[in-house]
DNA sequence: GTCTATATAATGATAGAC
DNA sequence: GTCTATCATTATATAGAC
């Protein structure tokens, strides 16, 4: 793996990784060129000579930042497994790799084709996962597949984009490898089992859309 | 309920409203005070008179969006079931209440004191709920009660979060009342009978923990 | 309460030397 | 490749008239 402290990097790389820290923890337009200058310790106009403009060097950060999380394109396959590797990665060095990981928070909400991207792959990962695991007769069909892998992958985000408030309720230092531990068992419980005992949510919430419906004709 | 569109608003709710729809739109960072003026039809000026500054105008904003989310305080005690209905209110009628939904979602990935009371509220119902559905039985036991509804918070809140990356992979004009209605079912379907047919992930999971437990020692 | 006019600072980007 | 110097624009916020 690519060394993110080191400074064997070139000036262009450095510039990079000094906007990736910047974009992440700020946000993009909070961010001016003369920080990211500061922080790589070079002049603004060297950040606009690589880079073009302001938007020019985020596009960079977005590739970069997707590429290390999900390999270069058509690595790998299973790009849901790649990105949970690369995830427990990122978390078992927490501070090394926190760039990253907000860069990615902040990409994810964003719009613009690095999130839409980025959610694609995620999601065709997941239904080509599902689609394996419920031929192989491990997963229940559900009543709508595609609807069933949007939501898991949006639940997968959700801790990524949640995890200062996780981190905050459950007392946690920061959503790093302890909390991932921590939450394993409990989330493959609720997959496994539901978190109910019986129908009878599911049954009222029938009945109430079937009712509804019938209202709207 | 209050009227957005309307004009029988004070100067100083006309401002807001102009504030919560940008601010939702764009960002923060990334709108002035000269465009929120614009939109208000007023003079930037007058916004610094009414609120100070833009940070105080964020504060306003904030403020009224959590009040219309979840009511004013200690109005009711039952967060989570007033803030859904909220959201099916806003859903219902998706392009009157789009500035809301925008800027809440931007709030609560923001750090901040309005994205941790919004989170605590939320979670504090959900753990509330929690309790009352396993006295009564109609709820398993998780093996980390606590957890388990912090990350079934979150996983209320992906939805929003990710509104336009699950309109868009569902085809779907936007996040609305259609999309939820699609959704119910299945969800309720995964939250009843989880998503698998027997324990093998539960069990290979247990393994895998145990054993990198043992690692570490 | 609302405006015009303006002070003051910061921003993205350019020009051109080395 | 890297810098200094600078331009043109925009930003937040203030002063003071009405």
């Amino acid at each position: 793996m690519r060394s993110t402290a080191a400074d064997d990097l070139t000036t262009r790389a450095r510039i990079r990784e000094a906007a990736i820290g910047l974009f992440g923890r700020d946000g993009f337009a909070a961010t001016s060129i003369r920080e990211v200058a500061t922080e790589a310790g070079v002049s603004p106009a060297l950040v606009i000579h690589h880079f073009g403009t302001k938007n020019g060097l985020r596009a960079a950060c977005d590739e970069q930042v997707l590429d290390e999380f999900l390999g270069r394109k058509d690595e790998i396959v299973r790009e849901p497994e790649r990105a949970a590797a690369t995830m427990r990665v990122w978390l078992s060095d927490f501070d090394k790799y926190r760039s990253f990981v907000d860069y990615l928070a902040r990409m994810v909400t964003d719009e613009g084709p690095a999130a839409d991207q980025l959610f694609d792959r995620l999601l065709s990962g997941t239904l080509a996962m599902f689609r394996d695991q419920t031929g192989a007769g491990v997963m229940r069909e559900s009543s709508d597949p595609e609807l069933l892998a949007a939501y898991v992958t949006a639940y997968g985000l959700a801790p990524l984009l949640l995890r200062r408030q996780l981190a905050r309720a459950l007392g946690a230092d920061g959503f790093d490898e302890a909390l991932i531990r921590r939450s394993t068992l409990p989330i493959l419980e609720m997959y496994t089992h539901g978190i109910y005992t019986d129908d009878r949510f599911l049954v009222a919430a029938r009945d109430a859309l079937a009712t509804t419906r019938k209202d709207d004709a």
